[in-house]
DNA sequence: ACCTGAACACCGTTCAAGT
DNA sequence: ACCTGAACACCGTTCAAGT
């Protein structure tokens, strides 16, 4: 029992990333241990540091992993408000499937290092939406305000505490006519 | 030597919640512990324990009174655009002069006890801007979402990384018209 | 090469014992 | 009443020693 004392196969990166994102999901960020996860894998918990630098790095990995599984909305040529919503409804249904994840990396952004593919998406989007090249940032940026916001208060439940519909399916459809109306502020 | 080994004055809660605030501004929330409080105190660890409940609960109480201190815009009769500027400024200054804490209550939106003061706030203004009571929750929680996220953002450095401007600040001006241009979506 | 036990420097919190 | 030392059950990480 040199090699892998508990275990028949050796221990992957893949592997420990996807374990790690389970325990996520089931468990919260502040609920993932290395040591927790190297019961999980079955194996020592310093055995881990010979695959992955850090605890840090492991979980800048699996948001990686998270975010490439986004599904943008594609250059198709269709209307820019239903791209606009496209766009908003891949990233809250990942944040529902990952809502730990993703809180913990809208609260530490260096660990997606700034995901150009949202960002150029959106910037498309916009430009098709009639923005000039002076206003993109700032709307850029109040759009990642609101569909960031909206999935921190779904998220933590901030948004449930504050009565009204009970369900957020409404409020979000909402949320996106807000938005789309809002940049006509944009237009001038 | 019996009561209060190395200090003159007993220990008072508002003392350990001031002396936690300060460290939490320089340190972050991630960066205080019950442990660095005590010495801060000069005082025993375990001695913070006969004031407060747990570390959870003290810091419950350090958002309660930094949310004390918010401005929020008084029932004036001014117009309406005018008073949601500001109920954004104040929370946006709140959150600059306190970062971390304001991170730490975002994430855990259950410590604020949910701040009625705000959406009382927000509910008058946006009813004198002509929301009618259907709509009145979808547009208050997709202001919430705008304001929350731009916080989340300016404090984490994500809206800093996406370019354009430098400072913030006109970029939250123009945020602000977005929202009152968006909340024409709610004029039916 | 890969794995591992012991150890280090931290946590929050409990509890019995002091005065 | 108020304070405190020791202890418990955790952390992430290092490092020398094993095979």
């Amino acid at each position: 029992m040199a090699v892998s004392a508990h275990r028949g196969a050796p221990l992957s990166p893949e592997e420990i990333y996807a374990t790690a994102l389970r325990l996520i999901d089931a468990g919260g960020v502040e609920g993932l241990s290395m040591r927790k996860l190297a019961v999980e894998l079955d194996v020592n918990p310093m055995s881990l540091y010979h695959h992955i630098d850090s605890k840090t790095t492991l979980l800048q990995r699996v948001c990686a992993l998270v975010g490439a599984q986004l599904s943008l909305p594609p250059d198709d040529g269709a209307p820019w408000p239903q791209q606009l919503r496209a766009l908003g409804h891949a990233c809250r249904a990942s944040a529902r499937r990952h809502p730990s994840l993703w809180l913990y990396a809208q609260s530490h952004p260096e660990v997606t290092g700034s995901d150009h593919r949202l960002w150029r998406a959106l910037d498309r989007i916009l430009t098709a939406a009639g923005i000039g090249p002076d206003d993109l940032a700032h709307a850029r940026k109040a759009l990642f305000a609101l569909l960031s916001g909206f999935i921190l208060g779904e998220t933590t439940g901030a948004l449930d505490e504050q009565g009204g519909a009970a369900d957020l399916d409404e409020t979000f459809e909402s949320s996106l006519d807000f938005a789309i109306a809002g940049l006509a502020a944009f237009h001038r």
